[in-house]
DNA sequence: CGCCTTTGACCAGCGC
DNA sequence: GCGCTGGTCAAAGGCG
């Protein structure tokens, strides 16, 4: 474990001093392209720079690798750790059987809270709610249930087994390294879109008569349902995300004078994409559009930002069910503590909303209140609200830091964990470890102080043991950088980071991980798809929708010669980690 | 002719 | 059980 972490700030920070001299080159590049546009005879430099160039690429990959592996090591070692935990936690419970569980769950440790997920529940809700979020919840923490609790209960299948349980468990990290992904990877297959819609497969399922093929049912029902809606002031009918829709339905709801409108993703006919259109009843000038689904097919570039989001944020959806539900069962959180703990969540800002209703039911944070997720009983919903311009936002800095920051900074332990997580040197593991530690963070947080040094540990927990928040958290804000690079005319801000001419690629590289950051004293782990600015097939997709359609100008705004010819910090050639994210390719690539 | 939008009808879920 | 609502279907018409 200590060697562990000592490879990781050891890549942590050659990766920071990679990447001050990558950022030197680069700039040194700007200028000089710049500069060729006024004498030619300075080609020469910069293609030395381009070699320079390509050589710290190089390098950059080797890193990438080191920080991966470091990762991948980082979790085995807490899987292990949570295997121990909930051993303990089972002989225990073995001994105190007989007792109410109320108490059990109450002191549950806090990093076994997603593990408990969609299971059984010390808090029994009222039957009202429990019916009422039979469907949404339930279901959908089924799903999450069975998507984690598979794993763990791999683990403790194996604690339990006749073997030692030591070695069965060190035998089925080490043997499963690769097959545990690969389980992850099946078990989220079910994500895979299907159509008709969720009611008729069910209906048409349930006909089989089978317990579990209801459960996978009301599994993919659920994934299906996950939701990222985006507002932004928009006066076209609808924001042009670069994919190709069609209108097949417009109704007024009831409450909004504005119909609503919904089209369908026609790039591919069987794609299931869907997207509902309508004015925000408060602000008629800002557009709300929300998406439902994965694409199934390649997507043109200028769409893989948004679809990178909106499948992350799904996954994120999942993840942020077996929060709360954990969070909920474990007796940490109730709607007002999740308020709070929101609040705390080291000011990102999480609203948890009905978004047409506008309805707050949770909250967690994310920064300039920049999204939300709403869970409505039957739509779990992320929305990611650009109609509020960011502050804070130093461009110039802010590639500085994201390539400073050392993703192998990972801290899956325990929350005792010492950290000074007020350096700003290392600011992604500031903010990691500032989660994990039982302190409040810098910022004055809100009220219901009391409660947040728990629910902070318990709800960084959960994050960090699921890369699919991580990852939705990452499109998330990796568009919220979009956006307000886009919006400062600055080219350097976006991320250093490129996928190559496959369509797929911004989904293909969810897999993989840059820090970034998103203001001055904030860095997040994030992945190049979301962020995904691929230069080498530009498409210069005329934007004939909303001139506000933030992820178009990203694009657009490093399609430039100049970065092809640099060659981008192509990662694609960067050994395939095995991370444990859902990417929306390995689940897509099965469908027709 | 193909694709798209429009629009009324239909269906399922939910609340009362 | 009934009505409301959200979501979808499909026919009709428009447009390039």
């Amino acid at each position: 474990m200590e060697d562990t972490k000592e490879n990781s700030l050891l890549a942590g920070d050659t990766f920071e001093e990679a990447g001050k001299k990558t950022m030197k080159h680069n700039g040194d590049h700007e200028e000089g392209v710049h500069t060729i546009t006024q004498k030619g005879d300075l080609l020469k430099m910069a293609k030395a720079k381009m070699g320079e160039l390509r050589e710290e690429n190089g390098r950059l990959k080797l890193l990438l690798a080191q920080m991966l592996k470091d990762y991948q090591s980082l979790q085995k070692n807490f899987l292990y750790i949570v295997k121990q935990e909930e051993a303990n936690k089972k002989s225990t419970d073995t001994i105190f059987s007989s007792t109410p569980r109320q108490e059990s769950t109450d002191q549950e440790e806090p990093g076994l809270i997603s593990l408990s997920l969609g299971r059984g529940s010390s808090t029994e809700p009222n039957k009202k709610d429990e019916k009422k979020n039979q469907n949404f919840n339930g279901g959908r923490l089924l799903s999450l249930g069975l998507d984690l609790d598979y794993r763990f209960d791999q683990l403790i299948n194996s604690s339990t087994s006749t073997e030692p349980a030591d070695v069965d468990e060190k035998k089925k990290i080490t043997s499963s390294e690769h097959s545990f992904h690969e389980d992850q990877l099946k078990e989220e297959e079910p994500i895979i879109e299907t159509w008709p819609p969720p009611s008729k497969n069910i209906k048409t399922m349930r006909n089989g008569g089978r317990d579990h093929e209801d459960e996978q049912v009301m599994e993919q029902t659920h994934l299906k349902k996950a939701r990222v809606s985006v507002r932004a002031r928009c006066e076209t009918t609808t924001m042009n995300d670069g994919c190709q829709w069609r209108k097949y339905g417009q109704k007024t709801a009831k409450g909004n004078p504005c119909p609503r409108a919904y089209y369908r993703c026609t790039v591919s006919p069987n794609c299931p994409v869907r997207k509902q259109v309508q004015r925000w009843v408060e602000d008629m000038s800002i557009l709300i559009t929300t998406y439902e689904g994965n694409h199934n097919h390649p997507l043109p570039i200028s769409a893989t930002a948004m679809a990178s989001t909106t499948s992350a944020a799904a996954s994120m959806l999942q993840c942020r069910s077996s929060t709360s539900q954990g969070l909920a069962n474990s007796g940490l959180l109730d709607t007002s503590v999740s308020t709070s703990a929101a609040a705390n969540f080291h000011g990102l800002n999480f609203t948890t909303e009905n978004i047409y209703n506008a309805r707050p039911h949770h909250q967690f944070y994310f920064p300039n209140n920049y999204s939300s997720i709403s869970s409505s009983n039957y739509h779990p919903t992320i929305t990611l609200d650009l109609t509020t311009a960011p502050t804070n936002y130093n461009s110039s800095s802010h590639f500085n830091r994201l390539i400073s920051s050392s993703t192998s900074n990972l801290n899956f332990s325990s929350p005792s964990s010492s950290t000074n997580y007020n350096s700003l040197d290392q600011p992604y593991s500031s903010y990691m470890q500032m989660n994990n530690v039982l302190a409040p963070p810098p910022p004055p947080p809100p009220p219901h102080h009391h409660h947040q040094s728990t629910i902070n540990a318990a709800t960084t927990k959960v994050i960090t043991s699921n890369p699919n928040f991580q990852s939705a958290l990452a499109a998330a804000i990796s568009s919220y950088i979009a956006s307000k690079g886009a919006a400062d005319d600055h080219q350097q801000n976006m991320i250093g980071i490129s996928s190559s001419g496959d369509n797929n690629s911004g989904l293909n590289n969810l897999n993989k991980w840059v820090p970034v950051q998103v203001n001055s004293h904030e860095s997040f782990p994030i992945m190049p798809a979301a962020a995904v600015y691929s230069t080498s097939s530009a498409q210069n997709r005329s934007s004939t929708g909303c001139a506000s359609s933030f992820l178009n100008k990203l694009v657009s705004s490093n399609n430039n010669s100049q970065q092809q010819e640099a060659g981008n910090y192509n990662m694609s050639d960067v050994p395939e980690p095995s991370l444990p994210f859902s990417t929306s390719k390995s689940s897509d690539s099965g469908s027709p």
